[in-house]
DNA sequence: CTAATGCCGACCAACGAGGTCGGAGACCTG
DNA sequence: CAGGTCTCCGACCTCGTTGGTCGGCATTAG
């Protein structure tokens, strides 16, 4: 359902305290568990892939626990949830395309175009480094400037034309 | 694992299909199962949804079929994974922040930068109406531009920095 | 009337996500 | 120096959602 899974939530989660907290000094997976009320285990194996993606750096034992190993700037939201999540393709084609089988590769018409909205997605998930997750910003004015352009550049009498589009998002859709 | 399911895929397909194929015709549902090898039965299923949305005219009887009954600038890509999918939030805090019952919410420091991060994915989807979809359109020149405003909104010197972050599509992930 | 189509609900199977368990190494304490 | 404890680490398991299927019913062209 176009959602990025909990594994991914609390690997931002980590990795935005981590980046505020833990400049320099060793933060316990615990710390972090309590301090955001999610299972300690889980979060965990999350923290382990990050270790093992060469973000985190770790120390076991006591006083033990994970240090960011890279700047908060050189990771995107896009990097995250592709290493925790394991690949964020919006569709099965785009991941493997010889290997998942797709027997629909010659039929399907709209493989290119739903590669662009794809690439959409994982442009703006891609240049949206953690340092931006925790720093809460949410200007307006930036939304508005993109919504502009997204509905400019190739289509945009048609976006103009809808107008009120996002209205929609919560109607009656849980039965 | 941020990717639209089946069915989302299906409904872009027909959507798509029909906005070329069926202008004023009626199409069958077997006719586009057939021609994207794809579960009848399935398929059937979600035009349903898409009819009772007011998106499709559907008539029943030998020689029925659907039809296209609106524009097809007039739905874009979020509106369908919004319906068939049934929401498409990427946390889960974000559709039903009170009904999930989200204990987080006091601790969650995340949750409103993250919710921007939602409503960027939301903008790409929202504004790229099915027309877009069936025209194969994939212009190098708007995809920078947008990816310098999405860098610059608020982060210009981080995600100038990182630059070469899209090289990271298909690494190592496939174990 | 008959056949073909959409319509609707219930049902089942499989994959993946979410969560849990026991181990191995390292630090601290006595 | 030795034991205990705390940490990371990897494998394992359960459960829910998703994808897919089946049957029966209403409707309409031929």
């Amino acid at each position: 359902m176009l959602g990025l899974s909990k594994k991914s939530d609390y690997a931002l989660l980590a990795l935005s305290y981590l980046a505020t907290n833990g400049e320099s000094r060793t933060v316990r997976t615990k710390e972090i568990a309590e301090r955001f009320a999610i299972p300690a285990e889980l979060l965990a194996k999350v923290m382990q892939r990050l270790a093992k993606m060469g973000w985190l750096a770790s120390s076991p034992g006591p006083s033990g626990g994970y240090t960011l190993a890279v700047s908060d700037t050189s990771i995107t939201v896009g990097d995250v949830v592709r290493a925790v999540d394991g690949g964020s393709a919006l569709t099965h084609c785009m991941q493997s395309p010889e290997a998942s089988g797709c027997e629909q590769w010659a039929n399907c018409t709209i493989r290119g175009p739903l590669g662009f909205v794809n690439e959409r997605v994982q442009d703006v998930l891609n240049h949206i480094p953690i340092r931006d997750i925790r720093e809460r910003a949410t200007p307006a004015s930036a939304e508005s400037e993109l919504v502009k352009l997204v509905a400019r550049d190739h289509s945009a009498p048609a976006a103009a034309r809808r107008a009120g589009a996002s209205r929609s998002r919560n109607e009656g859709d849980t039965p």
